[in-house]
This record gives C-alpha cells, structure tokens and sequence, in this order.
DNA sequence: GATAAGATTAACT
DNA sequence: GTTAATCTTATCC
C-alpha cells in the first residue's frame, strides 16, 4: 500500500511541475506564491520554505538574462520548465529562478523570498546565525539559506535534494504586483509578485 | 585578452 | 543613505 501510494505520489508530483512548461512566467510567478520548496541537505537535514515573494523574466523582457538569446549561462533557461536556473552576481551572491515555459523558451520566475517553515535552525546556521525575517527576505539570502549555489544548476525540481512542492493557489486578493526590485531596465513593468502582509517579503 | 556591469547584501555613517 | 565586498559573464577591442 505504501509503495502504492509513494509511487502515485510520485507521477502526481511530476505532472503538478508538468504545467510549468505549459505557462509563461508571467502566469508562473504568482501561481508560485505560497508554494514550498523542500531541500535536503547532505548531511540529511531537512529544509522546507513558503514561496512569498517572486519576479518573472522572459525573452521579451528586456531586463531578462535570456533578452539576448541563449548563452551557456542562460542555457537552463531555454531547457523545459520545471528546472532551475542558478546565477552568480555581484562577485559573492547566488540567485535561483524556476524555469518555465517549453524547451526554446527563455523564460523563469526569480525565488525572491521564503518563509522558513522546517529546519529552521539549520537556515539560520547556514545564513551565519541570523534569525527572523532576515534569514530569508531576499534572492541571495535564499540561496544561502538553503545552500544553493552551481551544484544544482540545471537541477530537476521533482527530484531531491531540491523539490518543489505546489499547494493550491492563492486568491488574487491575497497576491500584490508591483515592479520588480534591482533592476535597471523595464523598471515599470509589474513582473514582481508577493504575499499580501507576509512579514518575510524583502519590501 | 581586457573591461565594465550586475535580477545583492551587510555594515557603515 | 552610502559603500565595500567580490567574480562571473557578456561585450568589446
């Protein structure tokens, strides 16, 4: 019975990441809002976080990675959706999006900010024994709290050590847009997306 | 081969 | 509000 349950699970948490290569990220960012993403560490250590802040990026978007085309940087984000793109800014930080759209589509929705549900004292150790909102209300401050960096570029999110979980979606009411944050061009566009009075949104 | 900019953060004043 | 930290990637010689 159990194996029977684990293996529906299983094909059931695949075709809920399926519907990822079937939307644009403009549509993925905030239907992400309130899901959770469950990260096992390699020492065991479980790790799960509430998606409640993201952005969405895409090709026709000029302040997108994959404005200009496909590079081997940007190669993840032209691959099916349903993966993860990982990238390395500002000589020290790592930022992770989940790629959506089908294979050729450059196209992904930034992690902006979590809210730590499980493992929550390993977060804070990762992220040097911060507390509170500050573990995890930004994009590199995610990626430190769940040791995020080159090792899982390109990582399949049905799969662990890194799976994202889909929950039901939000009510409008409970998703606020605004325009996207640290970003020097398409400034006014309303691609950012969070949590209505979540405390751990980065602003 | 060299250079400039960057989907940021934390520690300052 | 300002700034240093720090290095990959893209773009331009």
């Amino acid at each position: 019975m159990v194996t029977v349950r684990q293996s529906r699970g299983c094909i059931i948490n695949n075709m809920q990441l399926d519907f990822l290569k079937n939307m644009s990220a403009l549509e993925a960012a905030p239907r992400l809002l309130g899901c959770e993403l469950e990260r096992t560490l390699d020492d065991s250590t479980i790790l799960r976080v509430k998606i409640v802040e993201t952005e969405a990026y895409d090709q026709t978007d000029e302040a997108s990675h994959s404005f200009r085309g496909e590079t081997e940087r940007t190669k993840v984000m032209f691959g099916e959706g349903g993966h993860l793109y990982v990238y390395f800014t500002y000589g020290m930080h790592y930022c992770a999006n989940i790629v959506t759209g089908k294979k050729g589509e450059g196209a992904g929705v930034l992690l902006r900010a979590g809210e730590p549900l499980v493992g929550i004292e390993a977060i804070s150790a990762n992220r040097r024994g911060m507390t509170g909102k500050v573990m995890t209300n930004g994009p590199a401050k995610l990626t430190e709290a769940l040791k995020i960096d080159f090792n899982l570029r390109g990582h399949d999110l049905t799969q662990a050590p890194l799976k994202l979980i889909i929950k039901p979606p939000l009510t409008p009411e409970q998703i606020i847009s605004s325009p996207r944050i640290g970003i020097s061009r398409a400034k006014s566009e309303l691609r950012r997306f969070y949590i209505a009075d979540n405390p751990y949104v980065s602003k």
